[in-house]
RNA sequence: GCAUCUGUAGCUCAGUAGGAUAGAGCAGUGCCCUCCUAAGGCAUGUGCCGGGGGUUCGAUUCCUCUCAGGUGCACCA
């Protein structure tokens, strides 16, 4: 039992009427430490003894008295206020921790039930920059936060590899192919596929017949022919390993790469359903599933040339999926603007007669921006996500070359430190929230950064290689019952609610919040508390929870998707 | 026009399923390395919580209207 439910426990001995869970959902933590630990607001009570909220605070707080645990529980104002015995409080926690490990912050409410986690999603031959970095890492993040809830998770990267573009990519190939192109294709692929897709489209303007010859290529591509799959194979191949090498550098792994192409043989399947289930209606030539009675737009499911579209993928791509794996939950971290798309598809499989449809979750995102405007790629206004992680590197070298110059293994540490920087500022807002891309911003390295994180899990792990003691849970607690060290330990406590509310609101910047907030009070405690100190007694305290700190600040980082570097 | 998201300190953002004087970081100023990593710590100022109305003992938080900005609205993904 934590502290909490004993206040509800003491609360509701006193107050009968009220039920453990209603006492549980008051109980509120004070603004300020010197109102205590818990508090319990009595303005509800006022009106069954007909006296004041303040009134009826002080009777309850006499008639508890003082009780086993608690310190004191005193009346301030309408409030009942409880303080924590430290003591107590600190043993609990750290004795917790210690069995726990690196569990410490987990709960098994998954059951290994599956969650399909579909993130990042580039689209072959385009470069992959700073707008898919929200995704990506989002997705990465909420893919370990799954998985260490207890689910088995499925990290599915839903590549954007097929559609009319290959068709123009085919065809721009076979007019404008030579020796040089292939050459330069197969060293800086994205780079010059892209330059084949823009002059492709510049010249549809001049060459009306383009634009069919691609569509022509994509029936060739669609109907199966050898020419038209091996080049869309080869194009899908270089462009994957373009990828790859960023997704190493954050160190992400995905299950499954089936994209949308590896959906376009169960496009026929969908439509019949669709058809029998009779939600299919006409329109100018195109067919359609009306939605204005749901507050939704029309969905244009086949168009009038008889080719599908995004949302039949996707509806052939849930129901494959329902089938496969039989998930509890399907997950899609995708960007914000395409909410509208996701709220038609579900109702479509709602319709369908899948009651699934609403296990399947569109976690939406803000978009990024440039400060010259909004990302354009073929206007030469993108920022690639290697370039980023690339000068964040550079940028931690110069700082370990000025400050720690002897430090081993330099290279890995600048790439721990430089793409940590880069993964925590991502997640260290809300989701929803739009924002700039800055390269000041970036690379800032002080304050609520990634390597501030870092740098105090390295100053933890330097202070147990230097104790020169075993570190175990035989201490004694009273002596961490000063300001800085229950401070720490009343953190400490929360590490399973951030983790549990990052789960429950797919929001990795709680956990993000959370760790730099433990830094902060452990860089306190570093302050004002001397760690390695003569005295065995508080030494072995101070080092237990030092441990203890190090623990969860590992975890949390590697939650988010961050390296944790012992030294820095 | 309809839908949806956002609006809190100079800047970037938190604010826990309404509660006690609204918090951090950055930027500014001033301290602290003979002391366990100064990528650190301490001190210091800043707020019509976009605006109006409502519900409530109590609203930054809930409802409603309104203003501003972003995004989306059928054969792209």
């Amino acid at each position: 039992m934590d502290f909490k439910e004993k206040v509800a426990e003491i609360f509701t001995a006193v107050e009968s009427d009220l039920s453990m869970d209603d006492a549980l959902q008051l109980i509120e933590i004070p603004p300020s430490q010197d109102m205590g630990d818990y508090a319990v607001p009595c303005f509800k009570f006022a009106k069954k003894y007909r006296k004041s909220p303040a009134v009826v605070a002080t009777e309850i707080a006499e008639k508890i008295g003082s009780v086993d645990l608690f310190e004191k529980i005193e009346c301030n104002g309408p409030y009942v206020n409880f303080f924590v015995d430290k003591t107590h409080f600190a043993e609990r926690i750290l004795k917790q921790a210690y069995i726990e490990r690196e569990n410490f912050g987990s709960t098994d409410v998954g059951q290994g039930k599956i969650v399909i986690v579909e993130f990042s999603s580039p689209n072959i031959a385009k470069p992959f920059h700073i707008g898919h970095i929200r995704s990506t890492l989002i997705g990465n993040s909420i893919n370990k936060i799954y998985k260490y809830m207890g689910y088995n998770t499925v990290a599915i990267n839903h590549l954007g590899d097929y559609g009319t573009q290959f068709g123009m990519l085919i065809s721009a190939y076979k007019k404008w192919e030579t020796p040089e192109i292939v050459e330069a294709i197969e060293k800086d692929p994205i780079p010059e596929l892209l330059k084949l897709y823009v002059r492709y489209n510049q010249e549809i303007e001049t060459h009306p017949g383009y634009k069919d010859e691609a569509r022509y290529w994509f029936k060739e591509l669609e109907n199966g022919n050898q020419e038209a799959h091996k080049l869309w194979e080869w194009f899908r191949e270089v462009s994957l390993k373009e990828f790859n090498r960023v997704y190493d550098m954050f160190g992400i792994k995905f299950d499954s790469y089936a994209g949308e192409s590896f959906y376009s043989d169960k496009m026929p399947a969908i439509l019949d359903e669709l058809e029998d289930k009779c939600l299919l209606k006409d329109s100018e030539g195109a067919k359609i599933v009306e939605l204005s009675e749901y507050g939704l737009t029309d969905a244009v499911i086949q168009k009038s040339d008889g080719s599908t579209l995004y949302v039949t993928r996707d509806i052939a791509a849930a129901t494959y999926r329902k089938r496969t794996y039989d998930f509890y939950k399907n997950i899609y971290v995708v960007g914000a603007p395409q909410k509208l798309h996701f709220d038609q598809w579900r109702k479509i499989i709602d319709l369908m007669g899948y009651d699934w449809a609403y296990d399947c979750v569109h976690i939406m995102f803000g978009t990024v921006s440039l400060e010259d405007g909004a990302l354009a790629t073929r206007k030469g206004r993108v920022v690639f996500l290697e370039d980023v992680l690339k000068k964040a590197i550079e940028k931690t070298t110069e700082i370990i070359n000025e400050r720690n110059p002897n430090l081993e293994d330099k290279e890995t540490v600048a790439k721990q430190v430089g793409i940590g920087a880069v993964i925590f500022q991502e997640l260290f807002n809300n989701r929803i929230k739009d924002y700039m891309f800055s390269w000041d911003k970036t690379l800032s390295f002080e304050g609520e950064t990634g390597p501030y994180v870092q740098y105090t899990y390295a100053r933890t792990c330097s202070l147990l290689r230097k104790a020169g003691t075993d570190i175990d849970d035989n201490v004694d607690y009273s002596v961490l019952t000063d300001k800085e060290s229950f401070n720490v330990i009343r953190k400490l406590e929360g590490f399973k609610a951030a983790v549990l509310g990052s789960h429950d609101k797919y929001e990795p910047f709680f956990i993000t919040r959370y760790i730099v907030s433990l830094a902060q009070e452990f860089n306190r405690f570093y302050h004002e508390c001397p760690i390695l100190v003569e005295d065995e007694e508080v030494k072995k305290a101070r080092l237990l929870l030092t441990k203890t700190v190090n623990t969860v600040l590992k975890k949390g980082m590697e939650l988010l998707g961050m390296e944790t570097p012992e030294k820095m």
